[in-house]
RNA sequence: CGGGACGUGGCGCAGUUUGGUAGCGCGCAGCGUUCGGGACGCUGAGGUCGUGGGUUCAAAUCCCGCCGUCCCGACCA
């Protein structure tokens, strides 16, 4: 392409209140326009990034026998009333009216449409099958924001296995790790694979992908020696064990205006250490109050209480009038003990604990001696507790880092939760039926392109990998007015494209910095200035992109050089 | 939805406190001089000041409603 021919608009001025670095720059080099709030139109130079994004997926789906369909985005209401998802996903899920005045709503993943295209299936001969489309997807985000990293419309592939049995879900499950970790390398991200929550999707193991970057808004939990990784949602720690001593008879005491885990803690160093104390949060799950207790000096992750409660949102914090009708209370002097009649979910950094403190549900007394499994009626043990930098890991005792990320993919192991709700069952080779069982598996494509420019970028702009650069080589013609310049130059654009090479002639009348400029923003990994100085001695310059390194190279040399250069960059790494 | 901020030519902003009929930089068009790191001169085009109402002789400016956008919190590819 002639650069005075297309349309790239590029900007010398970012967007006053874009905030995320992709953001900038993919709206300063003309890749896209913000219509509205988390809408965008991806202009022609995002676009060319698009599709090659979209080709490593399909490239890599493929290879590992993905089969791609193109379902409707648009659905009856009715389906995702069947699944339970019409009121699970809440307000995220865009939800509209046809002439007739019937409910439809827009797929925002499509476990639904595949499971009931699944109804053909009907022998464990048909399975496995790995089907999948790449195409819009709408959420009803609360808040979009950072450009691309956060839409309420983009493109995601996704995918689902279908299987007969476990051992063929882990397989599937396997094969798409496989497939992501190629797909992410392929477009120069440095993608990590950390065990995730499942959240609304439903179903039993996730593993979700990231890209370290301040722009994410994961928390993501690595070892210093590598060996753990997991999102925060998910992530847990080594504890020390804590020495309870001589079992001590359960006892109140006066604690006047102590309500605080520190100041109880500095008034009884002996029995209210924070690690000896116990935290009592009331929390209302889908509208029921539950007791949460935690250790005095850990807390909370509100994703582990609602994945140990099965319950998919509607987390919040009683108010203090609730948590008064409740427990009789205030907070500050609530407990657990000898309640009745309310759920109570106790981290398992309490489980066998003795010799406790915590609130008698009268303000301003305490418990002492409280033993755990003795006095507090607990409904259900789980991990509940937030992982806080530095602590040790689980495997090796290192010590964990916290640190942000874009989740790029994530995959999940569902099972049968949507062939149980639409009958799906194949038979096995006995004549028995069984609910399908499922994966799904998805990848944001234009959050990936933003997540490429996040972590591959400096203070001139982009700097794409090959793989998907909106163009490989941009040929910089100097002095476009003068005829043996612009001559060589074309010669060379012309031999690039007649091999292959994705070229842009920068053919426009504008002063050389400022062409330099414009190619160095929209991030091209390979130019070639054609000047007035260099053509005379039949030599050009030729400039990698990512370091902005240059070097004099014969004009009859460089046409090859690029061919291969490119050639062997092209397919990523 | 809770909290904060903003809305003025295509982009970035000033003007609002103290009402007097809209300005700067970039970009854009024409001409000329320039041309290996974001040039310069001259001329010019382009604005319902988000929107509806109110106050006033007079509103970008003051008051009220609405809409939109961004940022901080709870959700996700």
């Amino acid at each position: 392409m002639r650069w005075s021919e297309v349309f790239i608009p590029t900007l010398r001025d970012a967007p006053a209140d874009a905030e995320a670095v992709s953001h900038k720059l993919l709206v300063r080099g003309g890749f896209i326009r913000q219509l509205a709030a988390g809408s965008y139109t991806i202009l022609p130079l995002g676009q060319r990034v698009r599709l090659k994004v979209s080709a490593i997926i399909r490239e890599e789906m493929n290879a590992i026998g993905g089969q791609e369909m193109v379902p409707p985005t648009l659905h009856p209401a009715e389906i995702w009333r069947r699944s339970g998802r019409y009121e699970l996903m809440g307000d995220n899920l865009f939800k509209l009216k046809d002439r007739k005045e019937s409910e439809l709503v827009l797929g925002m993943t499509e476990e639904e449409i595949f499971a009931l295209t699944a109804l053909e299936l009907f022998s464990y001969r048909d399975l496995p099958q790995i089907w999948y489309q790449i195409h819009t997807k709408f959420r009803d985000e609360p808040r979009p924001k950072s450009g691309l990293l956060r839409v309420r419309e983009f493109t995601m592939k996704d995918s689902y296995t279908l299987d007969i049995d476990r051992a063929g879900l882990d397989v599937g499950f396997e094969k798409h790790r496989d497939a992501y970790r190629r797909i992410f390398s392929r477009m120069g991200l440095t993608a990590l694979d950390v065990e995730a929550s499942s959240g609304a999707m439903g179903g039993s193991e996730s593993v979700e992908f990231v890209v370290k970057g301040d722009a994410g808004e994961d928390w993501i939990v690595t070892c210093e020696n590598d060996d753990y990784r997991a999102n925060l949602e998910r992530a847990t720690s080594a504890l020390a064990e804590v020495d309870d001593g001589e079992p001590a008879p359960l006892e109140r005491f006066p604690t006047p205006g102590l309500r605080t885990i520190k100041t109880l803690a500095q008034a009884f160093p002996e029995i209210a250490a924070p690690d000896r104390q116990i935290k009592t949060l009331v929390y209302y799950l889908d509208g029921h109050p539950v007791l949460v207790l935690m250790r005095g000096d850990h807390d909370l992750q509100e994703q582990k209480l609602l994945d140990a409660a099965g319950v998919g949102e509607g987390i919040r914090p009683g108010t203090a009038e609730e948590i008064q009708g409740l427990l009789g209370a205030m907070p500050g002097s609530l407990g657990a003990v000898g309640v009745e009649g309310i759920a109570i979910y106790a981290d398992l950094a309490l489980r066998g604990r003795h010799n406790m403190t915590t609130g008698a549900n009268e303000d301003d007394w305490h418990y002492s001696g409280v033993d755990v499994d003795r006095d507090i009626a607990t409904t259900k043990w789980a991990d509940l507790r937030a992982v806080v930098d530095g602590q040790p890991c689980l495997n090796c005792g290192g010590e964990l880092r916290l640190w942000k990320g874009i989740e790029v993919g994530h995959i999940f192991k569902i099972g049968t939760k949507y062939s149980e709700v639409f009958d799906v069952l194949v038979q096995d080779e006995n004549g028995q039926s069984h609910p399908i069982q499922m994966g799904s598996y998805g990848i944001g494509v234009e959050r990936g392109m933003a997540a490429v420019v996040e972590s591959s970028h400096d203070d001139k702009g982009i700097i794409w990998p090959v793989s998907v650069a909106p163009y490989e080589v941009v040929v910089t013609i100097v002095r476009p007015d003068e005829d043996n310049v612009m001559a060589a130059g074309e010669k060379l654009y012309l031999d690039l494209l007649g091999a292959g090479v994705e070229a842009l002639l920068d053919d426009r009348e504008e002063r050389p910095g400022v062409k330099f400029a414009d190619s160095e923003l929209i991030g091209v990994p390979y130019r070639v200035t054609v000047g007035p100085r260099g053509v005379a001695d039949g030599v050009v310059e030729m400039t990698t992109r990512r370091g902005l390194v240059s070097e004099e190279v014969p004009l009859d040399q460089v046409g090859d050089r690029l061919i291969g250069l490119v050639g062997a960059q092209r397919h990523g790494s």
